[in-house]
DNA sequence: GTCTATATGTTGATAGAC
DNA sequence: GTCTATCAACATATAGAC
């Protein structure tokens, strides 16, 4: 009864099509941007039709923003958990820059090594939704962002007391751009980074941006 | 004679094609990407045909290369004449950090504010070299950037000369990510710069570029 | 140098069968 | 849910007149 019904057809490759459509789509999308990655190139590449694609999701627009939450939304849940234990470990105290830091940038870092497949294409997520035009993502940057930076610039200000916030706002916001850069694969082919001898791994690339990042954010009023 | 020649034809509407072109182009390629704006669309607000573009750039993406070219070149210029007027100032001691940072920041300021029109689009200027399909672009950007590099970098190991090269390397790169972000436009509308009361001006932005990069660099061996 | 006209292919979206 | 077939619109590039 169901078991044939879930044998016959084409579900029976393995996979549901609304995944494998993600996952053609972030890497179309990540290669040629949202209008040199044709609907066509796309579901072709995930085994099924145009016309699946707009079932699913409505329009080509709707695709690009279901893929970009799906790899920006678990990045975001993991700063949250890990800023409200620090919160809570802390019990009101301040916490230490570093620490705070850390807890923002190393989850963009964790959520890409982890992606098996996805890894190659994550990288340019993030550029995407700075670069894609604008209307298409400014809305869904403010959903996934807007509560998260709250959290975080509130944190920051209790770490450095005596900044304006006018400092830390534009400080996170340097920090940011780092981040977005290191995360869309410009370090790699960067002329003078680890030229010649061994490219820095993850783990360095993060504990320098911390030393950084917390570095600049005591040193940008100083200005 | 040739006044009357220059006065005939449609060259007469002043500027000429090709710079009309530029400009629409740079225009439609900031708002909508490379696939985004067609020929068609970007010949049309040039006041020209199809055939007129490719007749002066011989394809699309040459056309692309060229409205990169324009605005970068005259940037990097800019900075390696300030970097030599103050290494021959200097006299071979090596420079202060902050005076090497600004020479290479603030060229890119002045240069966006002095664009008339084109400074509206200017801002994504920069970030299109870095989202857009690599193999249009990696080649112009080594051609670009690869001699201005090398001699900011050697001028920092001077300035810094405790840090490893792998450290300032690191460093500004994280610099040149938090620079596209700003001259992306990224600040306008970002979540906590400037809410309520005033947003930063242009000197502002730098002024704490500047220190944050300064603090970022010589911190960022103590990761 | 610039145009009109055109060749040739692709696009996103939909209609309707199953 | 997924397909095939089809639509109108649009793409880049070129040929050839002037």
């Amino acid at each position: 009864m169901s078991v044939q019904a879930s044998v016959s057809g084409s579900a029976a490759e393995g996979g549901d099509t609304k995944e494998r459509l993600l996952a053609a789509a972030e890497r179309l999308f990540a290669e040629l941007g949202f209008e040199g990655a044709s609907l066509r190139a796309i579901t072709q590449a995930a085994g099924t039709s145009v016309s699946a694609a707009n079932y699913h999701f409505g329009s080509k627009e709707a695709l690009l923003r279901a893929t970009l939450r799906r790899r920006v939304e678990p990045v975001n849940r993991l700063r949250l958990e890990r800023l409200d234990a620090l919160e809570v470990a802390a019990a009101g105290a301040p916490l230490p820059l570093e620490t705070l830091l850390d807890a923002f940038l190393r989850p963009a870092f964790e959520v890409r090594a982890a992606q098996h497949e996805g890894a190659a294409y994550y990288r340019q997520i993030a550029a995407r939704l700075y670069s894609d035009p604008p209307e298409l993502v400014s809305d869904l940057k403010r959903e996934l962002f807007r509560p998260l930076f709250e959290r975080f610039f509130a944190a920051l200000q209790r770490a450095l007391p005596d900044h304006s916030s006018q400092a830390i706002g534009l400080a996170f916001q340097f920090m940011v751009g780092t981040l977005i850069y290191v995360m869309s694969g410009h370090l790699e082919g960067a002329l003078g980074v680890g030229d010649g001898d061994a490219r820095p791994s993850d783990e360095e690339v993060l504990a320098r941006m911390v030393a950084y990042a917390a570095a600049g954010l005591r040193g940008v009023c100083a200005a």
